[in-house]
DNA sequence: CCTGGAAACGTAACCGATAACGATTGCAGT
DNA sequence: ACTGCAATCGTTATCGGTTACGTTTCCAGG
């Protein structure tokens, strides 16, 4: 392989094996109509030049490029998780990943993102994508798969099963003896926010126990929303014996209150989050929360995006993961009550 | 904003606002020579068809196309820390960032590829690349900054000080009455792994000890490699009181073993690992380890790479970080030994 | 009124690859 | 030798932009 300063194109294939760039791409892409010998002169002049097909003109001709796109608003810890799934679906797979982060946009908490990354990947480079945590609906000539959508969308989907999820969290509170439970909510418009309070109203309900609306406080996901949430909460006169959060970095943000304000968990205060990132488990006392598996979220997303690009998808249009709780040292009985 | 089936091409807005391509392409990227008049002209069929530039045509055309590659092996939960830092840097700097991952690759342990990779991207489509942890050296037409490059390598790097971070590791087990310290090496081929082991020689040379070989076994990076070794140094006649591994993942491999074998740590035998990835703290005993910021590297990567595409970059070819040693419970003075 | 020159804008080649189509070759059958 | 049909391969238009270059417009100065 002889190591060249500028990249060898097609063309200059063609030229060593002095054919043209069209049987350069028939024998590239495995067309019907080369012969052997040929064949053979062509795959020496690629070797000896170390070509590789450009993947932007590529996808500028073909329709198909069988490149899957995924945009994301941040990388967080998760993220990671997600494209580990995501990978593990697609190998072997001949679709390869790529993602997309915008410097104007990034962390930036500016409406309209996803609709620019996907625009500006789906324009040719690929073939469809995956869009972790909408804000909005999207809208694409390719296929779209979105991880945790807005609510009320009925396009495609892979969530977590926030609304059991949610449920039994209340429920292991309540179990626990807690009857005054707070709820610190996440962004309302979307869907896991939503499944997440509905989860906390329905427990309740089924217990027996009115639903207080001055004990929900309206968070958006974004941790520093639950600090002065938690506060309001936690300095009333009749504070709620619990809370849950919709989310860890919330809810790690009402452990950091609790110390500020001289509460201990779980003595004086249980917490339960939900998303059961890294992070909680390290918390002293660590976390209780519902376990959403990000891992298993972005391997789904990714097998229904490529069968949707290939037209086999079978499945429904909104797939749910269950999720599962996670005991951990941040809950206790009340105060002066006994395990019921 | 009307939402249109196919998205926009240039020419739907040249048609629209009346003007030819070239003319929208001028107000688009902000050039001399287009009235007033006809730039609003432009904007607002601009707004109305909802244009986005497509970035596989512009790349096409265009030398430089403000995008930076990034390239990995896989994904880790400390791939999104170096993807986090190189976001910060790269923040509205204009420069947007493509991570690209193979589906055949991936996951797979083939040499070659971080070539293959770059060979895809910088074609046309990136200005730069940056590569975490190649196995080999990499070239391009474009600048490329490698994170934790192949030992030897005189290209562009950004790297943590393995050296003074394994010996601060060794140092300190030494401090704590070790005189028998077994070591599990990295991939030999990279730079870390190499001044890891270095540091560690140099710390035993420095206190008069001389280096016995039979105590270092020869890992790879991969967890999976020193499970074999851990049990080889431990099972024999005069084991050593404490290991120091090349990476937390085979550190905590080490700790495996010692569990399977009835080893207690630290009481029976000192563990240190290197990297501080989240889970090492998370073990009964957490891991004391050597804490090298991804974060960090993530970020100096980045800027790194954006000085060179634009031509102004005045530090040095390599950049190296430092570290620190974050001491937790998997260390202590040795069996019927006094701290020195 | 005429000329010169700059500003404004269109035309067309081009980036690297693909694919429809046309041209050439080889070979079997008559 | 001639026809006909495949198999093989080259030509060329094209994807969506960018840009060198040419053309037109417009206005100031002589």
């Amino acid at each position: 392989m002889i190591e060249v300063n500028a990249p060898a194109t097609m063309s200059d294939v063609a030229r060593v094996a002095g054919v043209s760039t069209a049987t350069v791409s028939r024998v590239v892409n495995g067309h019907y109509g080369v012969s052997a010998r040929t064949i053979a002169q062509v795959r020496l002049a690629i070797d000896q030049l170390g070509y590789e097909s450009s993947l932007v003109a590529t996808s500028l001709r073909r329709s198909r490029t069988n490149v899957l796109g995924l945009v994301t608003h941040s990388f967080q810890s998760y993220t990671a998780e997600v494209l580990k799934g995501a990978m593990k679906a697609l190998s072997r797979s001949g679709f390869d990943l790529i993602i997309y982060a915008n410097s104007d946009l990034y962390g930036s908490y500016s409406e309209g993102w996803e609709k620019r990354h996907v625009a500006r990947l789906s324009g040719t480079l690929t073939d469809g994508c995956i869009v972790v945590t909408p804000w909005g609906e999207v809208q694409s000539r390719t296929p779209i798969v979105a991880i945790d959508p807005v609510r009320g969308s009925t396009a495609h989907s892979v969530t977590a099963d926030n609304l059991a999820g949610a449920t039994t969290a209340v429920e292991h509170l309540l179990g626990l003896g807690h009857r005054r439970i707070g709820f610190i909510a996440g962004r309302a418009s979307l869907a896991a926010a939503w499944s997440r309070e509905e989860g906390y109203r329905a427990a309740l309900t089924d217990a027996g126990i009115p639903v207080d609306p001055t004990l929900i406080g309206e968070g958006d996901f974004n941790p520093e929303s639950a600090t002065p949430l938690a506060r309001a909460l936690l300095q009333r006169a009749d504070p709620p014996t619990a809370i849950f959060a919709a989310s860890d970095g919330m809810a790690l943000k009402v452990l950091e209150v609790a110390a500020e304000l001289g509460l201990a968990v779980p003595g004086d205060l249980s917490v339960v989050g939900f998303d059961n990132i890294p992070e909680s488990a390290l918390t002293l006392p660590a976390l209780t929360t519902v376990d959403q598996s990000m891992y298993q979220l972005g391997y789904e997303a990714a097998r229904m995006l490529k069968s949707l690009v290939t037209g086999e998808w079978e499945g429904p249009r909104q797939v749910v993961l269950p999720t599962e709780l996670v005991v951990r040292g941040s809950c206790a009985p009340p105060r002066g009550a006994t395990r019921t």
